[in-house]
DNA sequence: CCAATTCCGAGTATTTTACTCAAGTATTCA
DNA sequence: TGAATACTTGAGTAAAATACTCGGAATTGG
């Protein structure tokens, strides 16, 4: 089973990507700002998301990603997917081999749990993730946070806007 | 998410302790040379089988180790925790401060999928496994190709056994 | 042009994993 | 009793994986 900070941030950009996909492209630093992810790392893992379609780019000033479908229709077990080598939970890898070239005792429990996280992952949907309420209340706080980090940058005085 | 060779190679002992539990304590010596696992590394896992009360131990010759509880009575889950530091998905360890001491995007979803698996691992146990087909077929190779092994070091033809 | 932005390939420090090794301690059988 | 068996403990380590960083090229809007 690998589920590691990889799939983690990639879910995490994803959804962020979600809930500012009405502003236009959402730019790699705006992300990197807003969910704390180093802007290089977040380079490497829309590598990936643009090779399995989730996303498109757009070059240039202004530019950024844009989801390729609507967010009801990519799952969270597809983005895990895409940056993930696979979120099997097998040692074998599936292929049964793992003890001198035969199955191990356990091949077969490793692989119903496989299923099972795939499934759960599989029913939620980015669409799911931005209705519910403790991810809005998530964002609302980020985004004032970096509206407020961007007043400071331009040497307003963050008691003003509080 | 841990669930790494560690929890694995628990799991496959374990499950090898139950299946050989009517002929007495199981030496880990036995279980290495049957599931392929390391003797020292065994030894570490037991240990902390040991500490969470899953197995007891007998010393002296003939001894080994013994199941604390009767297989319908352990779960997967107890066994996976015992040696993982936990089976939690979150990247917080369940603190929710993983992005600058706040709860990050994604954190919700982390802990249902941890819930989840824990669940589906908390409802299987030991006697479930051995209870499986699939299960007992790989035993039966197993069982097989020790005794092999063993007439093998006592220097009979593998042949006359066939 | 120039600046913003994506794209790409290597490189690397740190952490984790999966072990090994060595020196014990406890128990039992002969 | 004492030798053999087996568990117990703690430290140490090589290899692999992770989580990044770095430098620069390509693209495009203004
Ligand atoms: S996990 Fe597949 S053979 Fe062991
Ligand atoms: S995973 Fe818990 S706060 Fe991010």
């Amino acid at each position: 089973m690998r589920l590691t900070t990889k799939g983690r941030y990639a879910v995490t950009a994803m959804l962020d990507l979600a809930l500012h996909s009405d502003e236009g492209p959402v730019s790699l630093a705006d992300i990197s700002t807003r969910q704390g992810i180093s802007l290089s790392y977040l380079e490497q893992l829309f590598a990936r998301l643009r090779h399995f379609k989730l996303v498109k780019s757009v070059r240039g000033p202004g530019g950024g990603y844009r989801l390729m479908s609507s967010t009801a229709d990519i799952s969270i077990a597809q983005v895990v997917d895409a940056v993930s080598e696979s979120l099997d939970a097998t040692r074998c890898e599936g292929k049964g081999n793992c003890h001198e070239g035969e199955v191990c005792l356990t091949h077969h429990l490793w692989e119903d749990l496989s299923a099972q996280i795939h499934q759960f992952l599989s029913d939620i949907t980015l669409a799911d993730l931005v209705a519910r309420n403790d991810i809005q209340s998530v964002r609302a706080r980020q985004d004032l946070r970096v509206v407020t980090m961007q007043k400071d940058e331009s040497h307003i005085a963050v008691s003003e806007i509080l």
